[in-house]
DNA sequence: CGGTCCCTTGACAGACATCAACTATTGTGG
DNA sequence: CCACAATAGTTGATGTCTGTCAAGGGACCG
């Protein structure tokens, strides 16, 4: 199986990470100038991906990490009885394919959830240019760091958080990461269905939709469709981490 | 906070990667003689801690790494409200200390289910080390990958599966592990409590207690305490990935 | 040998899943 | 641009799995 070219438009744009406005975010994060010339002869092109459109599947081989520069992706894991679930959700900035480190294979599907832009980041080249640069491989381990205890923090949630709890962490968190991106940490279009909010969090649609509307009858949240402006931050976020009940 | 030396016996006997009978497994994959030689150099001494102990606690500042040389350890999560959740099993062979990548901190507290020993792997040497041996660099990423697909596959888990699904694959799980060193995957020592069982899987000890005894009445495994036999390996297998019911 | 911790089992309750019906929204082709 | 179909979401009724509460037995440790 090979990454599908097909319906994926590869542009060969050039980036630009010295001047992108996701440096502070993204994989630059704290390099010298000389060293961010080098990652932009790296990370060489950017490729667009369609709403519902694959980036990468499982079992494709791993040759590249990407950057998310606009959009959101899911990611998802085929369960070995046919079921599938989200994994994760990345937005802006967050770096999407670490799980193939470790087979050489991708072990999940990447797809877009609205019309969205990556940056390739080719494996082989940031190895090369890690040895070179201590920085950048610091960095690199810093970001793997942290994905994992991203999804140690999810296996928290999973396991010891009640339906409406889950519903308010992934929210709090959603909003969190809006506000990193200089957004609205009130106001927020989730892109996500319903149903993939549901697999996320271990829950089916009609809980996921019930406890929304819980969460609104409660004035915590106001939701209308996709649009979620979150109406009481600090009575979400108590809720979220347990501070309450 | 500091690493606690208090009760920690820090042993200075010398390591021998090259000579370690779980050179397969561990941190060496793969390497060159001429590599072996340096990582022995690196991963300078053993460390024992007690049953109970901890070899480290959520918020110590991250130095080291540590290789499992012999015994069990758990990882657990503080919850914001004073809850905790284990969240991984470290046997023989298995990297503990990964999580402290991300933050320079420690997110968990590791503790040690049996008396046990550790190798110390200290994180700046490594990381000068990887500079010159590509083979290192990468076989590092390559664990690091696979705890994040590990991770995942807990997500998966703890997500979408029910009780009695989640004990058959976190037996397999074991079973395949002890396969994996040498020992017999048939039986094996339950080294946790049905508490720590439970937190890990998001069930409540008496559900534990009552789901392996429905495994047992059901005559996939026989369980005798800590003592655990798996007598229908297919079985407990094709019920782990939900190929029944 | 006694205390503590760990485990098991039963009765009951509660949270979430399932089933079902209905509405709203999005996408598609004429 | 409308009409229709398909998809997405909401809400209610009911069922089931797991949690909670409770009691008691057994193993381990000092």
């Amino acid at each position: 199986m090979q990454a599908d070219p097909c319906r994926v438009t590869l542009t060969e744009l050039k980036n630009n990470c010295s001047n992108c406005n996701l440096r502070d975010l993204c994989m630059p994060v704290g390099l010298k100038p000389a060293e961010l010339e080098q990652l932009d002869q790296l990370v060489s092109a950017r490729r667009r991906v369609h709403k519902g459109e694959h980036l990468f599947r499982t079992g494709d081989s791993f040759h590249s990490m990407y950057a998310v520069k606009t959009g959101t992706f899911k990611t998802v894991i085929n369960n070995a009885d046919g079921s599938e679930q989200v994994i994760g959700f990345q937005m802006t900035g967050e770096i999407l394919g670490l799980d193939g480190l470790g087979a050489g294979q991708h072990m999940c599907d990447a797809v877009a959830l609205e019309d969205s832009e990556v940056c390739n980041i080719p494996y082989d080249s940031l190895d090369d240019l890690s040895q070179q640069f201590h920085t950048l491989q610091m960095h690199f381990h810093r970001i793997m760091g942290r994905e994992i205890v991203k999804d140690q923090s999810v296996m928290l949630l999973l396991g010891s958080m009640r339906a409406e709890q889950r519903l308010a962490a992934f929210l709090v968190n959603l909003s969190e990461r809006q506000k990193a991106r200089g957004f609205s940490s009130r106001d927020m279009v989730l892109r996500m269905t319903r149903e993939e909010m549901g697999s996320y969090l271990g829950l089916k649609i009609e809980t996921v939709s019930r406890t929304l509307s819980k969460l609104q009858k409660d004035a915590l949240i106001r939701i209308e469709q996709k649009n979620l402006s979150i109406l009481d931050t600090a009575g979400l976020q108590a809720l979220a981490t347990g501070r309450l009940h």
